[in-house]
DNA sequence: TTAATATTGTGAAGATTTTCACAAACCTAC
DNA sequence: GTAGGTTTGTGAAAATCTTCACAATATTAA
């Protein structure tokens, strides 16, 4: 049950789409799944799906599949998903305002108790119930609202001085939508999503075909 | 030069990476880079780095490194940018909305040409100029305006009839940011975005720190 | 021309991830 | 309780990816 091994990033990514289907197959009543079932929804094999779910132990029952709500709890768990994060938004543009009126993220445990930014014309302004503050203000507010994770919607020249209130502030995990590697403190975890870089993944796999070859 | 090997998504990746890195360096009037360089600032390895970039031919020059201008151009043909891809969008909701306000893709090479939507009170409505059309024109539309790829941001439960107007329309690239694996016939490219599974990831590694081990 | 220095390109080694294949465990029916 | 059909969990094999380490090649200086 513990972890000792170090568990890939593909896997966790793996993880992450069984308990969405878990999800939805419990949505629809279904009690048990099979890994062959799990591994025809989530373009993986069924070994894959029972070598990933073994790394945290052993929840299915030979002969019959996995308990779906069962195994959705586990995951929830093993995700950091049993829980609520509080989160900051810093950076309140296009990006940052898609996100918080998404709405998935409250709805998967996220809280975004706080929103950033340095632009005069935004700080004070409101936002889905909360108030722009200055980025200056970002150690003192994040310290009193207990955010432990940031989500980066600013651009990349803004980065090295947003970070720097970060770290001081002891933030130890950071979702990032600028286009750039940050350079962090070891024990600080960084997530990066990029829309442009998986287009460019798309028309890398489409050339290929297309072209050469 | 010409790619027989199959590249691994995320030396691709990487190579996205190189390409933001050496255009910032081109910015900045810099002739030549070393692969040591490149590994400080792209957080692998300088022997990734030349391992990534040999995939596709000799590009550098021993004891100088390479030449900025000229591997930037270069990885732009192999990533396929050298060129400019008809984009259509499919939803007009608030991802949608975001990605065509965010302009990151004009200027990558991604033309925006025709944008679609189920709802009634959407189609008919201005977007950048551009009109909303009924997803029920797909395939007209698409052809007419010849639409290679498709950027899909609508929700789960209108994949399976969407998918049917792609697929007829004979499309082979899909930028997907609907939280569910696409089933697509073989040749058909799909990159999946899904900011919540990145925030799942990173909630993960937060709890492996925090807690067990 | 030669020596000193820098840096690539790449086989080979090492590490990690995925797939295979099968014994062990469970269910149902009779 | 036994036989027949399923499906897990997991060592071992295969495949893939990353790192190492060094010969080959280029530049500069004298």
């Amino acid at each position: 049950m513990s972890v000792s091994r170090k568990i890939s990033e593909s896997a966790v990514r793996r993880l992450s789409l069984y308990l969405r289907i878990l999800e939805d197959l419990e949505h629809r009543g279904r009690n048990t799944v099979s890994s062959e079932e799990m591994s025809g929804r989530s373009a993986t094999t069924a070994a894959q799906v029972r070598k990933d779910l073994s790394l945290f132990g052993s929840f299915g029952k030979r002969g019959l599949g996995y308990a779906v709500t069962e195994l959705a709890e586990r995951l929830k768990k093993i995700l950091g998903l049993d829980r609520r994060w509080r989160v900051a938004l810093v950076g309140a543009g296009r990006i940052g305002s898609a996100l918080v009126e998404y709405g998935g993220f409250a709805e998967r445990g996220y809280d975004v108790v706080a929103i950033f930014d340095s632009a005069a014309s935004k700080v004070g302004g409101k936002w889905g119930g909360l108030c722009v503050r200055d980025i200056s203000e970002f150690e003192a507010v994040s310290n009193d609202e207990s955010v432990e994770m940031v989500i980066l919607a600013i651009p990349v020249e803004a980065v090295p001085s947003v970070m720097e209130h970060v770290e001081k502030a002891g933030i130890r995990g950071i979702l990032n939508f600028a286009p750039t590697k940050l350079k962090v403190p070891l024990g600080v975890a960084v997530k990066d999503v990029n829309m442009v870089m998986e287009l460019e993944a798309l028309s890398f796999a489409f050339s290929q075909e297309d072209g050469e070859g």
